[in-house]
DNA sequence: CCAGCCCTGACAGAGTTGTGTCAGGGATAA
DNA sequence: TTATCCCTGACACAACTCTGTCAGGGCTGG
C-alpha cells in the first residue's frame, strides 16, 4: 500500500472540498475518473485530486456550471458535433444589412486575434 | 430599398418553426439577433432565417439543447474562460499513476504560452 | 468479530431551464 | 377606427440539474 498515495472517496473529497456524492457525480460527468481498488472501491492519485482543486478552481473563477464543462468534454470528444457548431456559428453573419469594413488592426490587435484563433481551436469551435 | 424581405417575429416564427416566444428567447441567448424597426418591431432577414432553420436542424440532429449553444456561444466569446478549460482538460492526465508537479519557477506566462502552443499541435496532427 | 468504511440505487427538495400564456400599452394598416 | 399585429414584463408549470441523504449489502483493519 505504500507505493504511490491512492484516496479513497472519502479522503478525496476532505482533502478537495468536494463532498463524497459530488466526487461520485463528477466521476458521471466523465470529468475525473478514479481507477478502482479489486474490490470497487474509488481510488483517487495525486493527478487527480490536483484536477479536482483545480476544477473547484475554475468553475468559481469563471462561474461555470459542472454540467458546462461536461459539455465543454464532449465537445472535445465528439468533433462532429463540434463543428458543426462551428459551422452553425459561421453560418451567413447575424446581421443582415452589415458590411463589415476590414480595417487595418494595429499589431497588438493582430496578435490578440491570433491567440484567440489559436485557443478556438482548442475547443474545436 | 427595397430589398431584402425583412419577416416580423410571427411570420419568422410560422417560417422557422419556431414559437415567437422562443423566438424571444433564442435572442436573448445571444443566437440569433434580428435588427429592429424605428419602433422596435424584430425584423428578421433571410440570413437569419436560415440561421434559424440551421439551429433547429443542428438541435436535433446532434441532441444539444438550446442553453449548449448558448454557452458554446460564451465559449467563443470568452476567450479566457475556452483557455482555462482547455487548459483544465490537459492538465495532468487522467490515470493516477502520474505526478510530478510542474515545478518550472520560470513565469507563469512562459508556462501558459508552452501549454497552449502544445494544445495547437495536438489539434494539427 | 465488528465498527466503519465503501458500493449502487433510489428518492427528495431547491434551483434552473424551456415554453406557454396573459396583461397593459404602442404601432399599423384596411 | 378597429382589428391585429408588436412590445415588455410577469406568472405558471413541467422537466431537468444539483446535491443531500438513506437503505441494503459488501469489504477491511484492528
Amino acid at each position: 500500500m505504500a507505493s504511490t498515495t491512492n484516496l479513497t472517496i472519502h479522503e478525496a473529497a476532505t482533502a478537495t472540498g468536494w463532498s463524497p456524492r459530488m466526487l461520485r457525480y463528477v466521476e458521471q460527468l466523465g470529468l475525473v475518473e478514479p481507477t478502482r481498488s479489486s474490490s470497487g472501491y474509488r481510488l483517487y492519485g495525486p493527478g487527480q485530486l490536483q484536477r479536482l482543486s483545480s476544477l473547484r478552481a475554475l468553475l468559481e473563477t469563471h462561474s461555470v456550471e459542472l454540467g458546462d464543462v461536461g459539455f465543454a468534454l464532449r465537445l472535445r470528444r465528439d468533433q462532429e458535433l463540434a463543428s458543426a457548431l462551428g459551422g452553425w456559428f459561421d453560418e451567413i453573419p447575424t446581421t443582415p444589412e452589415t458590411f463589415e469594413l476590414p480595417d487595418l488592426p494595429a499589431a497588438d490587435e493582430r496578435w490578440l486575434a491570433f491567440e484567440q484563433d489559436k485557443h478556438q481551436h482548442l475547443l474545436n469551435l
